[in-house]
Parts: structure tokens; C-alpha cells; sequence
DNA sequence: TTGCATCTACGATAAGTATCGTATATATTT
DNA sequence: AAATATATACGATACTTATCGTAGATGCAA
């Protein structure tokens, strides 16, 4: 893959697997929601971002269009990999505890939890 | 907190978990198990932490003595509440099943979450 | 006591990140 | 058509991270 996301980048990402193909004027008025940002700083990052090849756009009409060039699901994918790695020693057992002991997640969240390990145990 | 630690950073502050206080030389010798370290660089990398406020030295010998300043339970606390928020959209559901469907957990292992959930519903 | 080993201090540098200003082209409005 | 608004392109800059070389101090061994 390529380099992993900054954490500017995250917000960016986040943005268009919401939204979909979007302008940098759209991602831009988003990003303002949390935090001052100005129009050509997220128009540069983006096109940064496209030459990585975190980004892919259409430059068919004068505004042009972004859209994730990296799915979602593979990014939490190597993210967790990468915690679980450098601060819970490998062991995803040690990052769900931590995960789970700390926060406060409902008693509907825990029952889920709970149906997706007993699938993982018969799936065995 | 102080900013969060870097990966490089990390890697110094597992190896000060694990081992308790340290010289760099042994830092430095324990990383280079892993890749290629020159000396001079870690002991720069442990001068700017404690400044940084990471770990904290104890200056009475010749040869300084390193600890972390941080604890492993806290780092890890906030680097899972950042990616929970960063790429999980706040939901630690969200990130222990990613983390659990992908990884190949063990059955001791599920068997120790389940363990882990009961309490917790137990305590509500 | 002379020389070698080992330590810290410090500065330099290269690469990556984040930010923004200016220039210029293209629409749109009046 | 002229003025205004909105796009992209591009360069400059400040900061952080990671890396390493050199210098100088301190301890130890021959």
C-alpha cells in the first residue's frame, strides 16, 4: 500500500467516504466545521494527497471532483493493525480489553460483541 | 498530555516499559535488534523526549539513567480513543470488530472477552 | 600517564507535513 | 464589456521528525 494517512489526511478521507466524489471547495466547507482551514491549503493537500494516490479526480470540468482512492475498510484494517503492533505487544485480545474497559459502551454494543465472537467461534 | 509520541518514539518507550530504567546504550542495543540504529541517534531521540516531558533521566552517574514518564496503560488509552475517533467514527464498537473479525483470534481469546463483557454488563 | 573506550552535548541536514500567499485562468454577474 | 467571484497551479515557509557526525569530557587499562 502507500504511506499511511496522516492525520490531516484522516479528515479528508473521512470527508469523501461520506460524501463520495466531491469539489475541494465541498471538502473545505466541511473541514471549516471543526477548524479554520483556508480554501488552498485543503486544495493543496489534496492534490497532494492525489499524487501519493490516496485520491483519485476527475479533471473532466473546471471544478474538479475527488473521490478515496483507498477504501475505508483497508485503512481501520491497517490502522488496528499498526496499534495493535506497536503498543499491545500483537495481541488484538489486549487492544479489545483496553478498548472495552475504559470506554463506556452500552450493554446493546456489548450483546453485539458477544454474537460476533460466538459466529467467530463456530465458524471454527 | 504532552504531544503524542511518534513511532520512533514508541519504540523507545516499549523497550523502557519492558525493562524498566535504562542507559541509551541499552536502549540503543535493544533497538538495533530490530533495524539499524547508530548510537548518537537514539541517545538524541532520548534528550529531545525529555524535554518533550516523555521520560524523565536521572543525571548522577556519568552514564544517565532513563525511564518512561508516561504510563503503557495511558498511551495506550489515548492513541485507541484517537483512532476510535479518527477512523471509527467514535464508536469503539465499530473498531473491536474490525479488530476481532479480521485478526485470527484465538478461542481462549474470545472466551477471555466474553469473560470480560459479562462484567462489565455485571457492573451496570 | 598515555591512550583507548564510552559517555554526553550540540549542530547540521534531509525528508515530510501543514499552511498560506500570489498568480493566473475561467465563469458569472451587472 | 467590465467587474467580481471562484478555480487551479505553484512556490515559500515554518515545524517536526529522524538521522548522524564531530567535539569534548570522563573513566579505565596497559
Amino acid at each position: 500500500m502507500q504511506r499511511k494517512p496522516t492525520d490531516a489526511e484522516l479528515e479528508v478521507l473521512q470527508i469523501l467516504w461520506k460524501h463520495g466524489p466531491s469539489s475541494v471547495r465541498h471538502v473545505n466547507t466541511e473541514l471549516s466545521k471543526n477548524r479554520e482551514v483556508v480554501y488552498t491549503t485543503t486544495l493543496k493537500m489534496m492534490q497532494v494527497m492525489t499524487e501519493k494516490g490516496l485520491l483519485q479526480r476527475d479533471t473532466s470540468q473546471r471544478t474538479h471532483l475527488y473521490e478515496a482512492n483507498v477504501s475505508q475498510e483497508m485503512v481501520q484494517q491497517s490502522m488496528v493493525d499498526k496499534l495493535v503492533d506497536t503498543v499491545f505487544q500483537g495481541s488484538t485480545l489486549k487492544l479489545v480489553m483496553q478498548a472495552l474497559g475504559h470506554e463506556k459502551t452500552s450493554s446493546k454494543d456489548l450483546e453485539a460483541i458477544k454474537k460476533i465472537i460466538n459466529n467467530l467461534e463456530n465458524d471454527q
